[in-house]
RNA sequence: GCGAGAAUAUCUAAGAGGUCAACAGAGGCGGACUCAAGAUCCGUUCCCGUAGGGGUUCGCAGGUUCAACUCCUGCUUCUCGCACCA
């Protein structure tokens, strides 16, 4: 009794796997591979599955490849997202309910305790260790942490006490999005509108307006050659305040935006807007310019006041001209300032004119103004009398211009809003001081990086560009936080290290977690972890036979060989991880390579926990079986292509696996003598091996399966059909099957132990040794005599199809001696084009004529045609047709039903006998 | 907007100058086996064809070449990233 149920091969390998695969220094090749680590704070989908699946893959292959193999796995439990969650269940927000009890399945009395961050992060945390080993996930589990462990904590401390020394960590002020009802940074995950919203800094420029001062803020400071005018909103109620002493006129919201920017703010009196209209203010740079109503003017935008560029800003430019048609403001002419290729003198005016835009609310004004400003940006210059610099230069020369010499200040502010707060409150920008950052901008740092990243393996190949983009883009990264959960930053313990910063170099502390857990973490001074990773000796260490184990562990699997992670992560962790190692690490400890997967779709859409668009992982297994998710995740798409889970495609991958069952169940027992046909399925196994292995070690894990399952099983029919009648299948099937097994054991294991056992096979497959090609096993001529056979069968049955007669037989007629000659000549030729003049200098082809050259037209049609490899090896051993076709006759017969003559086509009489060709003999219907 | 990728038949997807009407899988259709269903096997699945052939195709528009799905240029659409967030 040996049924197909993967429920039972689960159960079954379970019990053989556990603690198979913790694995410890020896003197074997080791392979070190690693996954970035989770954030439990939800259920595993099948997209989480394939990251994990991928690896396992790989480890497992690498593994029966006879290599000591690593693979381990942790918990990133750090940063502030589970902190909102668990607020928000405290609060029954019914969302968030609902997607914790109905679609992560949490019973409501482990969703009661959830009002504890740490508890969500720990429910999760062994979920996905439940699920991670459902899927048979070959994961050392001995070395799993979280990273909220005091150990770990030391060992980030001294990490950072690195960073630090070397001067990576400095101190600076930051503006970031900031809700003063929370008096909290908001994060992405905090925000209920504008997670698009960019801060932008903003010059302000001073104008003159009596003893006070108008600030308006511009992204185009060098424009203020061209200002005509300023514009005021009539209808709002600005605000006279004192600014860090001075008196500026500004909008209300403004004021409270510039108390947030490290000024100080009293406000003394308002301002009605229109009681501004039609006064004049000055700027050392325009001179005096009068004050106009406008009501596109945002009071919450920036300070609330325009200056206007009518020249060179669309905007500005209608806004003027409407009112000069309303016969206002007439002698304000737009003073131009820029020379761009393709506009004229007033590009705003040209720009407008051309798009026969007629009134500012034209939806068509925002693409406009971009338009203008791009073109000015990278083509343009000032005019002579400005200067005339290029305006990309002139724009950081005039800002600078203006704030040591005009008074100007730098104001930041949002690039699009609303942008608002989870509760409810417009956020805002503030100038977080006492903020630490990681200096990624320097040069040096950038360097050690980029040579490192040349060094690498990196797959795909494509993703190295992007790598140096983001090396080379990276600016300084602000590294500390207020909120969350995490190892408190050493020089201000009110902060923390935030989440993309703690877990940088882990990989390093997996190769001793297991053993560190057994001191106490007050002893785990920096000198201790400096002897760990860098072999340096300092006095009173302690337990220090214990360090001496890690300080193996740690030599014997440092460098990792590879981590995987998905592409999202690029431009943060992966680059992150490899600044922390140059720092760090010696040379010969740097990672070693990178494999970077693609996304998960469902369906079709984008999986996504919060629209609910997810599969789980635990109920796919359920599903499915875990063999069957696994070999669909590895199937459908190679690692870092999108892939689409679909569950019709799932159920055949199941069907898939079932067949591989039987065929291995039915054939493992095989007693019968070997035919050709043997030799033939031995010599095609061979190179399915070699091309598995190596599209594994290039972790197409696709390709891999395309070659080892489809491979293989198209191969078994044609194999099947090729037997005599009444004769079952040799005892080569066996070996046959025991290599199948191996090939797919990374893939589908449960099956795999289940199969190895009843093949007899020794120990566990997890530890097989995996096959290797045998050359002397790999037989051409056999190869390509089927290949003619199963080329001619195809041919038979597509004359048959058109010509609908009922055959009474079919004679195969072989191309005579004098054409495989010209195959030859014309196959081994370097030179097509001169091969024929060869061939006609033989007395004997000359005597042949028309003939001869219609052949070798023929030739070199049909040479086209074949596979290279076949052209090869005909070239290398030409195969005996007659005999090969004479072996067939039974096996024509039996598939056609009719008598099957072979003859050489020199004998026959048939007019079609002469279009028979090397490799393609004629073939007579009648 | 900027940076990085992608677009192939009903769907998934291989192919990276002549091996290509285009691997493989799924699905559809027809057939064999069967009381029947499922499984399995065989055939077929762009158009035309009573002899293994021909014609039109690989996002769109051009170009290079004896020859392009493959190289170049422009365009369109999609995916990922653009930072304090895991």
């Amino acid at each position: 009794m040996n049924a197909f149920d993967l429920g039972k091969f689960e159960e079954e390998a379970q019990e053989q796997w556990n603690h198979a695969f913790e694995s410890n220094p020896s003197n074997l090749e080791k392979f070190y591979l690693t996954v970035a680590y989770p954030y439990p704070s939800g259920a595993m989908h099948v997209g989480h599955g394939r990251t994990y699946i991928v690896p396992d893959v790989i480890a497992r292959f690498h593994r029966m490849q006879g290599k000591q193999v690593l693979y381990p796995m942790a918990f990133h439990v750090t940063g502030a997202p589970v902190i909102g969650i668990s607020k928000r269940i405290a609060k029954n927000d019914p969302k968030t309910i609902r997607l914790y009890r109905d679609l992560y399945k949490v019973p409501q009395n482990v969703l009661d305790e959830f009002t504890d961050p740490l508890t969500i992060v720990r429910h999760f945390a062994s979920e996905y260790q439940r699920v991670m080993t459902a899927c048979g996930i070959s994961i050392d589990w001995r070395r799993r942490f979280t990273t909220v462990d005091p150990t770990y904590s030391r060992f980030i401390e001294w990490q950072w006490k690195h960073l630090y020394e070397a001067g990576h960590v400095i101190k600076g002020a930051h503006p970031v999005r900031y809700c003063t009802v929370d008096d909290n940074p908001v994060g992405d995950h905090d925000l209920l509108e504008g997670d698009k919203a960019e801060v932008i800094k903003f010059t302000l420029i001073m104008f003159h307006f009596g003893d006070a001062l108008i600030p308006t803020a511009t992204l185009r400071p060098e424009t203020i050659f061209g200002v005509t005018n300023l514009w005021v909103n009539p209808a709002i109620t600005y605000v006279r305040a004192l600014v860090d002493g001075n008196p500026w006129i500004i909008s209300q919201e403004a004021a409270e935006k510039l108390a947030l920017q490290d000024h100080t703010v009293e406000i003394t009196e308002k301002i009605a807007g229109k009681d501004l209209i039609d006064t004049t203010v000055n700027h050392p740079l325009c001179g005096t310019v009068p004050v106009l109503p406008a009501d596109f003017v945002d009071p919450d935008m920036a300070t609330g006041l325009v200056m206007s560029v009518p020249a060179h800003a669309p905007f500005d430019y209608i806004a003027l001209r409407d009112l000069q048609l309303a016969g206002k403001y007439t002698t304000i002419k737009p003073v131009p300032l820029i020379k761009v290729e393709g506009y004229g003198d007033v590009p705003a005016q040209d720009a407008v004119e051309r798009a026969g835009i007629t009134h500012q609310m034209d939806s068509r004004m925002d693409a406009l103004t971009q338009e203008i400003y791009s073109a000015e940006f990278s083509k343009g210059k000032l005019l002579e009398k400005y200067g005339g610099k290029p305006v990309r230069v002139a724009r950081d020369d005039v800002a600078a211009l203006m704030i040591e010499t005009y008074g100007s200040k730098i104001m930041y502010e949002f690039d699009t809003r609303p942008v608002v707060c989870r509760c409810g409150n417009k956020v805002k920008v503030k100038i977080l001081h006492d903020q630490w950052f990681l200096k990624y901008s320097d040069p040096a740092w950038k360097k050690q990086v980029s040579d490192q990243l040349g060094e690498m393996a990196l797959v795909p190949s494509e993703v190295r560009l992007e790598f140096d983009r983001t090396v080379d883009w990276l600016k300084d990264w602000a590294c500390t936080r207020r909120v969350g959960l995490g190892t408190r930053f050493p020089w201000d313990t009110s902060q923390l290290i935030e989440p993309l910063s703690d877990s940088t170099i882990y990989m390093a502390y997996y190769t001793i977690a297991h053993r560190i857990r057994e001191i106490d973490p007050v002893f785990l001074t920096p000198e201790v972890f400096d002897y760990i990773f860098l072999g340096k000796d300092s006095p009173e260490l302690p337990e220090k036979k214990k360090l001496d184990a890690m300080r193996k562990e740690f030599l014997y699997w440092y460098p990792y060989n590879y981590r995987f992670s998905a592409k999202d992560l690029i431009s943060n962790h992966l680059t992150f991880q490899l600044f922390h190692h140059v720092t760090i690490f010696p040379k010969n400890k740097l990672p070693r390579g990178m494999v970077v997967f693609g996304m998960g779709l469902l369906n079709g859409a984008k999986m996504s926990s919060s629209k609910g668009n997810v599969f789980l992982l635990e109920d796919a297994i359920r599903d499915f079986g875990a063999d069957t998710v696994r070999m669909f995740l590895m199937g459908s798409a190679e690692p870092w292509q999108d892939f689409d889970w679909r569950n019709e495609l799932v159920i055949s991958t199941k069907k898939q696996i079932e067949r591989f069952f039987n065929t291995v169940t039915e054939s493992k027992d095989a007693e019968g003598e070997p035919h050709d046909i043997d030799r033939w399925i031995i010599s095609r196994l061979q190179s399915h091996i070699v091309r598995t292995t190596e599209a594994l070690i290039n972790f197409q894990t696709r390709q891999a399966l395309q070659e080892a399952y489809f491979g293989i099983e198209t191969d078994l029919k044609w194999y099947r059909r090729r037997l005599p009648e009444n004769i079952d299948g040799s005892r080569e099937l066996h070996t046959l099957c025991s290599v199948w097994v191996r090939l797919l054991a990374p893939f589908i294991p449960f099956t795999g132990e289940h199969l190895w056992k009843e093949l007899a096979g020794e120990g566990l497959v997890s530890f097989a040794p995996w096959p290797v090609a045998d050359t002397k096993l790999i037989n051409t001529r056999i190869e390509l005599a089927e290949e003619l056979l199963s080329r001619t069968v195809e041919d038979i049955e597509s004359i048959r199809k058109l010509i609908q007669i009922t055959p009474k037989s079919i004679t195969i007629s072989i191309a005579p001696a004098w054409k495989q000659e010209i195959f030859l000549l014309i196959a081994k030729a370097p030179e097509r084009n001169t091969v024929l003049k060869e061939i006609m200098k033989d007395e004997a082809m000359r005597k042949r004529g028309r003939e001869a050259t219609d052949a070798a037209k023929q030739c070199t049609t049909l040479i086209h045609r074949l596979p290279p490899q076949v052209v090869d090896s005909l070239v290398r051993e030409p195969i005996d047709e007659l005999a090969v076709f004479q072996d067939a006759k039974a096996f024509l017969e039996q598939e056609f039903g009719v008598p099957v003559h072979v003859n050489q086509a020199e004998s026959s009489e048939h007019a079609k006998a002469a279009t028979a060709l090397p490799f393609k003999p004629a073939i007579i219907i009648e």
